[in-house]
DNA sequence: CTGTTAGCGCCTTCAC
DNA sequence: GTGAAGGCGCTAACAG
């Protein structure tokens, strides 16, 4: 099956195209760059019909490389498996279109080494910026980035002492959202899940926020720069609290550790097991993986019909949430991904500012397994 | 907050690390290129120092100016919603980080005309090659590219005429072994549920099968390129056919068309509604967003207990397939995505061969929806 | 072993 | 209006 026109046909350069066109490389560039009014009428069809005849296409690498600015930029991922990421990269996506930039993909899955190594193979692209979703975002991690080096923009995440702008979820807002409609609703027992949160800024909020919330402190204070609440983070972890007599417990999920995802279940059980009917328990899980986890536990444990024995509330709307009827807070993702694009752009495009964060309001949508 | 340090220090080059370490250019070349054997010791060691203290890295974009070839592979993604494509990246992802391949994604949002657009822009950023999920896959929007352009391979699509390899699941098998456990376990009224087919060989291919199987000539053919059996489309065409009493039917459901979707379903509620308490009916659904549309539907017309009601199978299998209990028939996505790399890689690195096919089983993930 | 010399494809003064 | 020359950061012959 020899159809392959042979030569792979080296695609047509600058030179070719003058060549073609009976004129200098000069004349080419403008055109290309858009300088119409500096090109005879004459010469600017020649050149028009040369490109047609060769099929050229500009070497970006080229003009990057001559321009000093690519037009990519470098997004991190933490975890293509979250819904979250993906839907953020939506927004990404079509900022990056709107702006003419592209997006190098890179997923760490969840190893802080990898991002490490990701960050400076984005380096060597030489990105004009990055955006970054991550978990081991440190600031010295980030320091050839975000400080002297290219701008970066975080997303739900903020690092302390990192010169950044950062872009997410409202968190304090969305926890507070969410705990007092469980306590509206006349849930007296509340368990907020959560995966380890001493690095994750964003957890810690909610966590935070959930605590206080509990503990009759509601006010809504505006969410500061890193929670650094940072609790020491015994896994398993939990806080007591009280508001008017209703419970609050924070537990710990570390998905990445199946054993201790065991035991952490495993308390979950004794207390849904021991609750008296006077009692009703309702599960704040703090993302959508985290909710994941626990309707199917509860599900293999309780049954089809789990939702009658404790209610489900969690941040983020995932797809399955319609379907199974909890509770969610969603977040607005795609403006997430697309407003992160539009700060790096900004500051690629030498905008001075100070580092701004940017807290999206969540969305509370009441489902069956809290209102019935 | 002045902290920055003004000037975002132009990052060192070659030419730098050459004059630090008193030395030429080409040295620093030759260590880069791990051409070790050639350098003394001594000013082996002066270049590594060099680089150390300048915090030098090399700029891809420039080397891979000079050589011909960047490291870099473009991901035409149809639509990142579907739970089958972000799998199919993951795989693509840790492929590409063990080969040493940079993929640039593109999310077309199933939009033809992006689709075509993308395409050449990867073009012009000259990646050594592509991998394409997307709709408007024709053999002249791939001309630039599979043909004597730069090398592409598909991913769940083969295209006719075009010179390209591909990987995806085995169709013909994943349907025949749907339809077949549907029969085994005595349904005996079963609704092929699909988008629009025309256009795409992986879903002609799945009601194909489904079809031969439900005529009772469930041959074990062997997947041919391209099915080429594409049917009319009418939206919402229905196809008869019988296996020992046991009815099949095809509805088509347009999931971009909202109009379309509702009389699809309004059609299939009168079939469920009109089932006698004598024949059990199953619905297969072709893929997970057509699964997750019925579900949903279904569950807002009949209730959570909706699965008493009709059985649903689907291929693909979301991560709520197992909460809500359906049975799936899952792909191998993760293992498609590094196949489609390591094909494009080979063909980038010069192997010359005619077009593969490669067709990965799926997995049948018997749950109660269709055991009970 | 090491340095010099040309470019890769494009843009950008600077003259004509 | 137009073109020639030089250089972006790096590699690849060629000499020494």
């Amino acid at each position: 099956m020899s159809t392959t026109p042979l030569a792979a046909a080296r695609r047509a350069t600058i030179t070719d195209v003058a060549r073609e066109a009976g004129t200098g490389k000069t004349s080419i560039s403008r055109y290309l760059n858009g300088e119409m009014s500096v090109l005879s009428p004459e010469l600017r069809a020649r050149i028009e019909a040369a490109i047609e005849r060769l099929d050229y296409q500009p070497n970006q690498m080229a003009r990057g490389l001559k321009r000093g600015r690519n037009r990519l930029i470098g997004m991190l991922l933490a975890d293509l498996t979250n819904p979250y990421t993906v839907e953020v990269l939506q927004g990404v996506e079509a900022a990056c279109h709107a702006l003419g930039l592209m997006p190098l993909i890179c997923h760490a899955a969840n190893e802080v080494e990898m991002e490490r190594r990701y960050l400076q193979l984005l380096t060597t692209y030489r990105v004009e910026g990055v955006i970054v979703n991550a978990l081991g975002v440190r600031e010295e991690t980030l320091r050839p980035v975000g400080g002297g080096g290219i701008p970066a923009v975080l997303v739900d995440r903020s690092v302390e002492g990192l010169v950044a702008d950062m872009v997410g979820l409202d968190n304090r807002a969305a926890a507070e959202l969410g705990t007092r409609h469980l306590l509206d609703h006349g849930f007296d027992d509340i368990w907020f899940v959560v995966q380890p949160f001493e690095q994750v800024s964003s957890r810690q909020l909610r966590e935070a926020a959930f605590r206080e919330v509990m503990r009759g402190e509601g006010g809504k204070g505006h969410e500061g720069r890193t929670g650094g609440t940072g609790e020491g983070g015994t896994s398993g972890a939990k806080g007591e609290g009280s508001k008017g007599g209703a419970r609050g417990h924070t537990l710990v999920l570390n998905l990445g550790e199946p054993a201790a995802v065991e035991r952490a279940l495993a308390e979950l059980d004794r207390a849904i097991d021991g609750a008296g009917k006077a009692s009703r328990i309702a599960l704040f899980a703090a993302n959508a993986p985290v909710a994941l986890c626990l309707a199917l536990h509860l599900k293999a444990r309780y049954g089809a019909d789990w939702q009658a024995r404790v209610a489900l509330l969690s941040i983020d709307d995932p797809e399955w949430a319609e379907l199974t009827g909890i509770t969610t807070i969603r977040q607005p993702t795609y403006e997430i991904g697309y407003r992160a694009v539009e700060f790096l752009h900004e500051r690629i495009e030498g905008v001075q500012t100070t580092a701004r964060d940017c807290l999206l309001p969540g969305e509370l949508i009441v489902r069956a397994s809290t209102s019935r």
